[in-house]
DNA sequence: CGGATTGAGCTTACAGTGTACGCAGGACGT
DNA sequence: ACGTCCTGCGTACACTGTAAGCTCAATCCG
């Protein structure tokens, strides 16, 4: 049905199996219902092509999801590349908000740049590649940092992002695709221990339910970067 | 072989099952070969049980996983039960601590505390239980805190926890066990995306190195509580 | 042009997963 | 004694990741 004219005049809806098609496809998927309802052979059939098929393109499933987040840490290197930054705390800012804005765009996907091992041990997520790591550290040095207040800057900046994002990214995944089974709340034949009194005791959870369900995350999240930054600011001038 | 008086004279060698002894015994599978590596037949052979009859204590692989997080975090609710403290710095210090000491105890185990959803969506990891978030906002709204601050600060205090713990227990996960297959760095075919023109143009990660190895865990963790704890009290002052 | 060579995608197969359903057999109340 | 539970077991099914080999069209080389 589908032409195939592998080298006739023009070929574009001939979308030939590859690792980017795939990695982009998986992507999709999980960003439509969460690394959990990923599968070899679902991702094939979203393809049109058969499960055995993609292990040409990539090592296993491991590899794959290797390659998603590669994929979406792309959008930052690529940013950072023409990203000049005067003064360290721009720079700060930009990774800060490009990684903010990866996590919100793709919420279901977030949690595995986050959990996913780095490939070596001195890179911790969510900043994983060598080369944003790299440009990082280069530029904080470039503007006065000693190599231990870099590399504590490193630290500290990721702990700041992943505890901001993941949190965000939870529920933002959870509000958007409560694809989720019901939940039943498992307690089988015992009293339960997690929130077990819960409505007596928890007189102040319910008095702020709602103060507790608004979403401030960009709003603290800018508040807590500006105090991070700040922080690094004393550090280095002291 | 075994004996099994139920009802004999005595009878502690007669462990019989009970979702208890289940979610031990899976949080201890955990402990030593990750979560990846927790089946439910792997799980009933180490109780010495067929796999099936888990199912009539747990509902489910989801329930059981909640349950290993609910014991996790039962030590928490335990020791704060009997925290009277008269500041709420030192309350916040003694839940900050705790919590880590679950995290390091559990490396393998902790990210799921993180990962998992919450039961409610105003329930943010890792402080999950409705328990324990009570106890704190209480504690802060007795000390002063306004309605909004207590949640506020509770917020910041999850993304802190959340933050640095999973941090720390990726790490010591990893070197604790590296279970983890060789990971044969996938790229196939493709120039890869991720790390790739890794040492020409990453001379500060190779001559940092050492530095970036370092584990400063506790230190950082200690350092940034302080400045946390800090903030908040800035902010109720003033 | 015809045969050989490639390589993309398919087929089959297997071991391992979670779990629905029904059964065995002992403990127990009557 | 008998019926009634309640516990743990066996079987079965749908689904997962993936190893190995096959098909067959496009390509290259003579």
């Amino acid at each position: 049905m589908a032409e195939r004219g592998t080298k006739g005049a023009s070929k574009p809806p001939a979308p030939r199996l590859s690792r980017d098609l795939i990695v982009e496809t998986a992507l999709a998927q999980i960003d439509r219902s969460g690394a959990q309802g990923l599968s070899m052979r679902s991702l094939a059939q979203e393809i049109g092509v058969e499960a055995m098929s993609l292990y040409r393109y990539v090592h296993g499933k491991e590899d794959l999801l290797e390659g998603v987040v590669a994929l979406l840490m792309s959008d930052l290197t690529a940013s950072l590349d023409d990203e000049l930054s005067e003064h360290w705390q721009g720079f700060l800012q930009t990774v800060a908000h490009e990684v903010r804005r990866i996590a919100t765009d793709h919420p279901k996907a977030f949690p595995l740049v986050a959990t996913r091992h780095p490939a070596a041990p001195w890179l911790r997520p969510p900043l994983r590649s060598v080369e944003v790591v790299n440009t990082f550290l280069s530029s904080l040095i470039n503007h006065g940092f000693s190599d231990a207040q870099a590399v504590g800057a490193y630290r500290a900046f990721s702990s700041f992002l992943l505890g901001h994002l993941l949190l965000e990214s939870a529920i933002r995944g959870a509000e958007t695709g409560p694809v989720e089974e019901p939940l039943d709340e498992g307690n089988a034949t015992i009293p339960e221990k997690d929130g077990s009194r819960a409505l007596d005791d928890a007189s102040e959870i319910s008095r702020l339910r709602s103060l507790l369900s608004e979403d401030r995350s960009e709003e603290e999240f800018e508040v807590s970067l500006e105090v991070l930054l700040d922080r690094l600011s004393r550090e280095l001038s002291q």
